[in-house]
DNA sequence: CTATTACTAGAACGTTGGTCTAGTAATCGC
DNA sequence: GCGATTACTAGACCAACGTTCTAGTAATAG
């Protein structure tokens, strides 16, 4: 099993070479040095857990991801993994960048159409970030700086770039857009976090005609239908870039 | 000091009363009754425990929220609580839903302007739960059906509905909008998570200019400066709404 | 006056993240 | 070659946590 889901080979980074001693040793793993000279494929290293943290977080959840378990999946003491790794929080980090390396990135694109492209990578982000549901909970929790999560980021700034949007706004632009998908995926992972989803589900739709007095349009019009999700994903994302498109300067 | 920020008077809702035996009791603490039949004013609820909970997490952050600290700063045994209450999720429950009653919730609008007041409500949506960052990862971990969440969810679909949207994209375009909320705030608490903020910006701007081969764009044109988030927050909301307001049947 | 209900709480259990200390095996300077 | 240093591993241990078990008390009900 090893890393459950079906893992498209996208692209990947790992820079964390040489940085100047950067001293002031600022809170997160990718901003200090590494505590690694690689002599001989050693047994256990960041990758190693990285992807090991994935899989059990994949499978057993967050609450079930301990320090001891995870090493003794990689067949180590539970102590060891303090040397590849500060905190527990820096496992998280490393996982969480980890499944940001899975959303494949498009070439550079050309300029005719940035919309469909564009709208094709926030989809698959999405998914991916709802492939592990428990990333959900720690996007709120921690800047995302890894690598793979800026390649991402550079991805969508540099795409709004060549889609006319002006320079002062670029910033915004990208960071509304990162922060829709995000906000859909942690509304849509929390019903996924406790047991039965369909079961809240119902209870919840219960609950809303049991009240119906004080949620009247909600009683009479809203209706969780399990596909919903992602049409409405879709639908509000359109939203989103036909206003971005009516102010960006065409080109 | 006993809830530290300066609270709003919004309106609040708790009702949960009697709720027919709904015996398969799905997950969350709203749909199951609770252990209570007021005898004379009884020196522990919900209600405090709720409200202690909010001030202790806003004071000390989530790693510090402990049943043994929350009991002691109520006077009362680390054991009590789980009288009222069945397990440390259902505290966090509650204190969650302790703060959506902050939001003020507009009178029911005057169809001529729905803009103005909805803006205003998402901004104020914002603020408050930025004013308790603990509450960004929460918000992916479990259904927001507390009944002040409920009852900012019917405001939100009511406005909606009387702006023009029409039936079938209701429940999409209120889901759209309350994820992009959630979405900043989590985007936003993230850097406030990790102690030192402003340390770690440093350190994050410097990370992408010495990589500036990696991330040429974000190292040109992104800046983090302080006063950005609301800005960007505003940017892109309009994005949003000139999409919503372009296809809305104008009314 | 007894039974029941509403509520409180001490002691204890298993598990957790993390540290202290001690070790081993490979490499490097000479 | 050899002693010292570096890279890495791990057992024992600690304080703290969420939660359960059991035993209580004070008030109401019959």
């Amino acid at each position: 099993m090893e890393n459950g889901t079906g893992q498209s080979q996208a692209t990947r980074q790992s820079h964390d070479s040489a940085q100047p001693s950067n001293s002031e040793a600022a809170g997160s793993v990718w901003l200090r040095p590494r505590q690694v000279t690689p002599r001989q494929a050693a047994p256990l290293s960041r990758e190693r857990i990285a992807a090991e943290a994935v899989a059990v977080l994949d499978s057993d959840g967050t609450q079930r991801l301990t320090m001891r378990r995870l090493a003794e999946r990689l067949g180590t003491g539970a102590t060891t993994l303090y040397w590849h790794v500060d905190t527990k929080d820096d496992v998280l980090d490393l996982a969480l960048d980890e499944i940001f390396g899975e959303v494949p990135l498009p070439a550079p694109l050309a300029s005719d159409g940035w919309r469909e492209p564009l709208s094709a990578f926030l989809h698959q982000w999405r998914t991916v970030l709802l492939q592990h549901p428990w990333s959900a909970p720690l996007l709120g929790t921690r800047p995302l700086m890894g690598p793979n999560a800026l390649a991402r980021s550079e991805f969508l700034h540099a795409t709004l770039l060549a889609a006319g949007v002006p320079q002062p706004h670029l910033a915004a632009a990208a960071y509304a857009l990162s922060n829709y998908v995000i906000g859909s995926v942690a509304t849509r992972a929390a019903w996924h976090a406790r047991g039965d989803e369909s079961a809240i589900r119902r209870a919840a739709q219960n609950h809303l005609q049991a009240h119906h007095a004080s949620y009247p349009v909600q009683a009479e019009h809203v209706t969780m239908a399990d596909g919903d999700w992602d049409a409405s994903f879709t639908h509000g994302l359109n939203y989103f870039l036909d206003g971005l498109h009516a102010r960006a300067s065409p080109q």
